[in-house]
DNA sequence: CAGTGGTCTAGACCACGGT
DNA sequence: CCGTGGTCTAGACCACTGG
C-alpha cells in the first residue's frame, strides 16, 4: 500500500523507480538481494505491473539491478554505472569554453591506403583514401591537431567538400550517418611536428583520442585527435 | 495490419524501431525532418500507439531523434550517439587480458586533507582522510599505479579494511554506494616515482584517469590512476 | 512444468507548448 | 485552444529459464 507522496514525490514510474533506488542505496535491499516480483511491487505501490516494469527496466539499463526471467530481479553486487561520452564537434567544444573558434586546413591529399591503415580499418591495401590534416584553435591558442583518413568509397562526396571552410569533423558528422564507432584514448609524446602545431615542447605528454567509424560493415574514417598540452577530457556519471 | 512475420522478421517495438532507424539512415527521413505522429505510425505498422511510443522513445534516448510535445518527432541534425564507459575493477581488466593479477600496497596513512584536495572534493581543510598508494600488475608487468584519498567521515569502515589483500578500488566498489562520479582523462609526464613503479623512462607520456565520487552531497573519494606506458583505453559506441 | 519478466493492446487522461 | 507526446491501466499472451 503505502500512499505515495502526493505532489513532489508524485506517483508514476518515476516514483517507483526512485523509491526502489532509495531502498537499494539504503541497503534495505542489499547487493545480491532479490527484489519482490513485479506483481508484488505493483500491489504495494498500487499501480499497474507495466508501471513497475518500466521502473525496473530503467534501473536495469542504469546497471543498478539485473533481471532474469523466472529467477527475478536482483541488486547488482557491483553498481555498474556508466559514463557517457558524446561525439562532439570541436567547434562546439571550443565555443563552450567561451573562446573564439578558428580552423586551419594544413594538408589534403588523395592516396592509397597504406598497410597499417588498411589493417586498422579492414580495407584492401591501396584503397583510395583522403588524408587530411588540420588544426583547431581556441582564441588563437592551439586546441587540437586533427589527422584523418576517409574511405572515399564510403563517402564519395568528401572529395568535393570545401574542407578549407568547414572541418572534416563537422562535415562528416553532418553528412554521413554511421552505425558503429570505436574510440580509444592514450598519451603520446610530442614529435617535432606536433610540438610545432600545438606549442608544446618536443617529448612532452599529449592526450590523444582516436576514433574509427563504420557504416554497416563499411569502414568510413579513422581520426586521430591530439590535444594541446594540459588538456583534460572530463565527463560525469 | 501487416501480416506478422513469425520469428526472425518479428513484429513489435523492435521492428518499428529498426524500420524507423533504417528510414533515417537511408535519408527517407533526412536530418531535420519531422516524422509522422505516433498515431500515424501506429496505423502504418498496425500496432498500438504505445508500441510506437517505446520505439521512438528509445531512438530518442539513443540521440537519433528529438521529441517535443505538439511539434512532434524530428530527426536530429547531428546524430549524437554516446559511448559508455563502465567503472571497472582493475583486477577484472587485467584478468580480461588473460594475465595474472597481482596487487601491492605501497603506503597507507591517515592525515588531514591538504588544501588542494579539500578544494577538489569540497571538504573542510584538515578533514581526516586516508591516503593510499598501490600498484596493480599484469603478469608481473606494471599495469597501473593508483593513488587514492578517501574521506574517512563518509566511509569510516575503510580504516579497518585489510587493504594489503584487497585493493581499495575493489573494496570501495563492493562496499560503498555512490550517486555521482566525475571522471577526467589526461596525459602526464612520468616523474621519477611513476617512472620507477611503472617501468617507464622519466618524462615519458603516461595515460591518467582521475575520478571523484560522491554519495549524495558528501564527497567519498578521489582516485588518480596512472597506467603503464603504451596503455590505451578503448570503448565502442 | 511453472514462475517471472517481456511485450502488446485498446483506451484513457494528462502536460506541455505552438498557434 | 488543441494537437502531440507522456504516461497509466487492466488484462492478455509469450519467452525464457530454473527446478
Amino acid at each position: 500500500m503505502s500512499v505515495i507522496e502526493p505532489t513532489t514525490g508524485k506517483t508514476g514510474y518515476l516514483a517507483v523507480r526512485n523509491e526502489v533506488f532509495r531502498r537499494i542505496q539504503t541497503r534495505i535491499w542489499p547487493p545480491g538481494a532479490t527484489l519482490p516480483t513485479e506483481s508484488e511491487l505493483a500491489a504495494e505501490f498500487g499501480c499497474a505491473r507495466a508501471t513497475v516494469n518500466r521502473a525496473l527496466r530503467e534501473l536495469s539499463e542504469m546497471g543498478i539491478v539485473e533481471r532474469r526471467r523466472k529467477s527475478g530481479t536482483r541488486v547488482k553486487t557491483l553498481p555498474a554505472k556508466q559514463a557517457r561520452l558524446p561525439i562532439t564537434i570541436v567547434r562546439h567544444e571550443v565555443e563552450a569554453r567561451n573562446a573564439a573558434y578558428r580552423y586551419d586546413l594544413i594538408s589534403r591529399s588523395e592516396t592509397g591506403a597504406p598497410p597499417w591503415l588498411a589493417s586498422r580499418l579492414g580495407l584492401p591495401q591501396g584503397q583510395p583514401v583522403l588524408h587530411v590534416r588540420c588544426m583547431h584553435y581556441a582564441d588563437s591558442a592551439p586546441y587540437q591537431f586533427e589527422e584523418r583518413w576517409v574511405n572515399i568509397e564510403a563517402v564519395p562526396d568528401i572529395v568535393s567538400a570545401d574542407l578549407a571552410t568547414i572541418g572534416p569533423n563537422e562535415w562528416l558528422l553532418r553528412t554521413v550517418p554511421f552505425t558503429q564507432a570505436e574510440v580509444s584514448f592514450s598519451a603520446v609524446a610530442a614529435d617535432t611536428e606536433l610540438a610545432n602545431f600545438l606549442s608544446a615542447t618536443p617529448g612532452s605528454p599529449l592526450f590523444r583520442m582516436e576514433r574509427t567509424t563504420r557504416l554497416g560493415t563499411q569502414p568510413v574514417t579513422l581520426v586521430r585527435m591530439t590535444y594541446h598540452p594540459g588538456y583534460r577530457l572530463t565527463t560525469s556519471y
